[in-house]
RNA sequence: UCCCCGGUAGCUCAAUCGGCAGAGCGGGUGGCUGUUAACCACUAGGUUCGAGGUUCAAGUCCUCGCCGGGGAGCCA
């Protein structure tokens, strides 16, 4: 095992003039004739640290062999820097080559192309971009966790595997063992008595269904794991594989939906604001220049709030404007919702109670009989970042609901059971971790924000 | 799935109306007394995505294919 200090416990804690050993990876290699300069990184900061070596203690050969790329460990003295650009620096005693790196190496001190680096997803971990991201995404993921233990929310596990395709949420996923080349058949339909499960099963396309009876004993619940759609959506914010947070909780009803939606995403950006400094102003500066006032947008004022009712009036009154009319009852479409929160309210906009028409069987029916307790969290520069609502907790509604959608209730037999005994008004939202991501690290591709991104038609 | 755009050196990109395929970075060699994606000089590096076609002449125009990107729909 080796004792190493941090890049960044050398940068921010560890006493000056100690001796230190830390291994990292060279990101730039600078040599004059009396002093070379190493910029070494390990991922636990942002920031490199500069290693200067004497010449006189070191030859020609073990510099030129700190390459861009190389894997080194660098002992010597924490002291005080001379130069500009940092205000420490380690002055080096002894350098060992822990993993050599030829020219053929594919990264360089330059910018590259988010295409290329798509191309090197075993790479592009070593890059500024793609590390800030990726401590971004840890900072966050741990803000979700705070966010719900501090409020009494249970981290609940819902299977992956499922019976259920949770009704238009997406194209499945199926999971088998049965032999694709010779299919068993009955009376001329696929036998899935014969499959692992004995019968069909899927790939969860959403955890909501199965969060609700844990929401129905434990009060508070929340998941947060991985989705997986089958969808040939291929656009920038779509995934087949990405993480989604559910929260679901017993007597909280749309109102308090959307406080705890509001609280929770302030929670999240506010964290991320504190905790990433340095990845944030390194994406302002070469990714999205509009990404502090993001921050803003969602900390330093209220979100705004409409009904799906009045938006349609707002559009239609808007008339000339950028958006086209919406007709009560049509859906909106990405542009009508960027108008909203970008134009018409400029910050986030919960926009409510849509239209029964499109919206799923397990959303409550509201008193008008023709709407749903629902919302949708819209955000400038992205859309639909959150969408969320009370649940039905009316049997004979909900039983109803699901036949007029052509449900089978054979299969939301267990469902329908949490409505028959001990039911309760609940309500929960879910929210894209990755679209939270993007929208948070200014990254324009969501292939940009998962380390080994899997989408349609690509798996690299 | 539909629509649009693109593919030139290892990378990032130029190349006028169809007329000798270039630069920066990276690599190599040499230089420079503290540099900040160091700098200076020299140098090597090309099946212009592939297959056809038009033309005296194609990176450039046409057809087909492959790959990539963006948008729409749908969603998170």
């Amino acid at each position: 095992m080796i004792r190493r200090t941090t890049v960044r416990e050398a940068l921010e804690s560890s006493p000056l003039g100690s001796p230190v050993t830390i291994p990292g990876w060279v990101r730039s290699n600078r040599a004059s004739s009396g002093v070379a300069f190493l910029a070494v990184n390990d991922g636990s900061t942002f920031g490199n640290l500069q290693v200067v070596l004497d010449r006189s203690l070191f030859d020609e050969a073990t510099i030129a062999s700190a390459s861009v790329g190389t894997c080194v460990e660098v002992a010597g003295t924490l002291v005080e820097s001379s130069g500009a650009g940092q205000s420490r620096e380690v002055k080096a005693s002894g350098l060992r080559i822990l993993g050599p790196c030829d020219q053929s190496y594919p990264l360089q001190p330059k910018r590259h192309g988010m295409e290329f680096l798509r191309t090197i997803p075993h790479l592009r971990p070593r890059t500024n971009t793609f590390s800030a991201v990726f401590r971004m995404r840890h900072r966050l993921a741990m803000s979700i966790h705070e966010f719900f233990d501090s409020r009494g929310f249970f981290y609940v596990h819902p299977p992956l595997v499922t019976s259920s395709d949770c009704e238009g949420a997406g194209e499945t996923f199926q999971v088998t063992t049965l032999p694709l080349d010779g299919v068993p058949l009955k009376d001329g339909e696929v036998d899935y008595s014969r499959d692992f499960f004995r019968r069909r099963a899927y790939l969860t396309v959403s955890a909501q269904l199965e969060a609700e009876p844990l929401a129905l004993a434990l009060g508070g619940v929340y998941t947060f794991g991985p989705i997986f759609r089958a969808e040939p959506s291929d656009t920038r914010v779509h995934a087949a594989e990405f993480w989604m947070i559910e929260p679901e909780a017993a007597f909280m009803d749309l109102d308090d939906d959307i406080a705890l939606i509001e609280a929770f995403v302030k929670h999240m950006a506010g964290t991320v604001r504190d905790r990433c400094g340095e990845e944030i102003e390194f994406l302002t500066k070469f990714v999205e220049p509009g990404l502090p006032g993001r921050y803003a947008s969602l900390l330093d004022s209220g979100f705004a709030r409409v009904t799906y009712t009045e938006a349609a009036r707002i559009l239609r009154d808007a008339g000339t404007g950028r958006a086209a009319p919406l007709e009560w009852g049509q859906k909106p479409s990405s542009e009508q919702e960027r108008f909203l929160a970008e134009e018409v309210f400029a910050r986030p906009v919960f926009v409510t109670d849509y239209p029964a028409s499109f919206k799923p069987f397990y959303m409550r029916l509201n008193d008008d009989g023709r709407t749903v307790a629902c919302t949708d969290l819209l955000a400038p520069g992205v859309g639909e970042i959150v969408g969320g609502s009370q649940r039905e907790e009316r049997r004979d509604v909900l039983e109803s609901r699901a036949s007029q959608q052509g449900l089978d209730p054979a299969i939301y037999g267990w469902y329908f059971d949490l409505r028959r005994w001990g039911s309760a008004p609940h309500s929960g939202f879910g929210l894209g971790f990755e679209r939270m991501l993007m929208y948070l690290s200014g990254m324009k591709n969501i292939r940009d924000v998962l380390p080994f991104p899997r989408t349609f038609g690509s798996m690299a």
